[in-house]
DNA sequence: AATGAATGAGACTTCATTCAT
DNA sequence: GATGAATGAAGTCTCATTCAT
């Protein structure tokens, strides 16, 4: 037997089905795109029909999108654990940071997923969207604790946890389509330039 | 006759059914993407017939490709334009970032073509690669001069360069799918972020 | 328990069942057409599985019968039961046509089922031509007694009663497709045309 | 070479394929119905390609549509011109009767076609209900002319009409489906039925 | 009796590309 | 240089039916 448990099992073997389904549909998309991915492939590497495919989403679309839902949950709660721990905003702040280098490193193929597929498609770009907002707001919510403390410079919390998104996006984009160096290479670097650097700039502040 | 003369008027008449076939196209895949513009679009758009497409262009991602060009080339040259009067290294990496701002800010469809339209397609990401690179380049080239004249602390400028494309590209996304406000509304925070900030604690360090 | 009789008890629930399925398929079928009602459909407003449904009726096409057998009954009875107090043929023959357009006006949805789903599929060809003859028959019975006592001239009672049926669907064709007149307002006209005239000219005859 | 004009050459070529569609299809269609007939099948038996049928038709839909249409105006042309030398209003009525009894009973699939395809799809039906009307406009007017002489009794020519439509409607129906006697087999009984019964009668009356 | 997840054949449609003219 | 009718592979989606529970 698969489960131990009567009562539950309906409903595990319910979501085995829709899980292989997700991770089949993540592993293609992110490997060769939305549109390079025909369910037909889908069905042949998940051994499921594409009947019960319909069953399970309402569409191929659909089924993206909820591939992108579950991923950026993952990652979210990834990070989010990884600070749990840490009392100092501004030290949560810089483990923030090298979780996110550290995290999208390690996946190559979710993070080409999470960032070019957009295609034009509505409802791809507002899924974008979102969850990029959601990672945007955990490290706006931590400049912002860094300010108050007085660890950061007074400026626009939210415009800066954009560049800090928007670099990471790039990084990551240089990563997969030029050759360049993994995310958690830039570290170092990524953090001399957005914390350190104005962090003692606001000492320098403060000092006057 | 239209024209006097057979030899150049030739390739000026091909030159005009090319740049309309360019215009038509960069039109459509830039509101509606690279496979959600079907080339009968093109061809009813642009009145050539689909045969003189395809003596243009050997192919459709040809063409697409050839579009991402043209709107690179007049982007860059009108970045570089607004530089070539000033002599100040700072002042010129200031100008840049107002010129990108100002000038993404006015094209909204040419810039969601250059930011979204990857698609998985190889060619596609080399391209995007290809032209990003060059605005890095610009901008690094100008980074690096400002740090020659100790205007701008030691860092990265190649690194520090992709945060600014990175940034740039973040707030156009914003723009176009979260209501954001356009990019030269930022013109100001960002250069006391980028600019400002950093240069100011380099003159700190100094002063010490 | 809600049943007090095992033996009964089981074939009332089944039918209840059954009918409950007979229902919505009724009402779907006649608005939607065969084609355009997926069991999916039935089985969502009817709240039994598709398995229950394919306990009770073999196939899709075997339901499709079943309404339409069980909707000729209800038409047919209630056809007779208006016209058993009625002695005189004449009479009876007139009281048949009223009954047949109030009937077919009150029940907009069930004449289109029974006009328009034949689809070329063998078995609904089939059905509709049998309960077609049934209302025929009826007629042509009245016709034959109304002949035998001299109230109708000597016609083909059987071709009569073809016309009569043929009538009275084109114009529930037309009340349900173009907007026309409910067939009960044809009722005085279809009088004149399809009894009164023939008849007086019947009685001329026997007078010269 | 299949045309001996060169300037018309081109669109001559053009109907012969979108002809050959229409041929093939209107053939399958009246013998199997829309639903029964794939696409695939039209592809096969015409020799055109599944994109040839969309460059000539938008939809499966409306190539059904293209094929009611030119069946329609082949019928009802025949119907005129053999109505076209004869004189005499009643004559005229008696002849239409006699033709459309006829072409009916030639063109059996059609006669199918023409009956039972409605499927309850909107498009279907709106196009049934004009073309029996064109049928029952042109009887309409003979009878309002065979009335106008006092050849026919004062009724509702409409309604005649429809009554003529829908008789030959059922009639054609029985054929098709309960090995009923070919159309044209009732022509003399119908003749009696619906034009010299009430013609005679209207004698009758005028004798009063 | 009843459930509903799963099947898979088959339907319609799209569209980049070709080629005779 | 240019046309546009024609191709055909490939795509997404539907739905009657089955069967383990």
């Amino acid at each position: 037997m698969i489960h131990d448990c009567l009562l539950t099992g309906r409903s595990v073997m319910k979501d085995l089905t829709k899980n292989k389904i997700l991770d089949v549909a993540e592993n293609h998309f992110s490997k060769n795109g939305y549109y390079k991915t025909p369910l037909d492939e889908i069905v042949k590497k998940s051994n499921v029909s594409k009947g019960g495919i319909y069953f399970h989403f309402p569409s191929k679309e659909n089924l993206f999108l909820s591939v992108m839902d579950r991923l950026a949950e993952k990652l979210l709660s990834k990070i989010q654990k990884g600070n749990s721990s840490i009392d100092n905003p501004n030290e949560r702040l810089i483990s923030s940071l090298k979780n996110l280098l550290n995290i999208l490193s390690s996946q190559k193929k979710l993070s080409k997923l999470l960032i070019t597929q957009t295609n034009n498609i509505k409802s791809f770009e507002k899924k974008r969207s979102e969850i990029f907002q959601k990672f945007s707001d955990v490290i706006e919510k931590n400049i912002n604790e860094s300010i108050k403390i007085n660890e950061y410079p007074q400026v626009n919390a939210n415009l800066l946890s954009t560049i800090w998104i928007g670099t990471i996006n790039e990084i990551v984009f240089n990563w997969i389509f030029s050759n360049g160096k993994p995310p958690r290479d830039y570290f170092e670097e990524l953090k001399f330039i957005l914390i350190t650097l104005p962090t003692t700039n606001s000492r320098e502040y403060k000092n006057e």
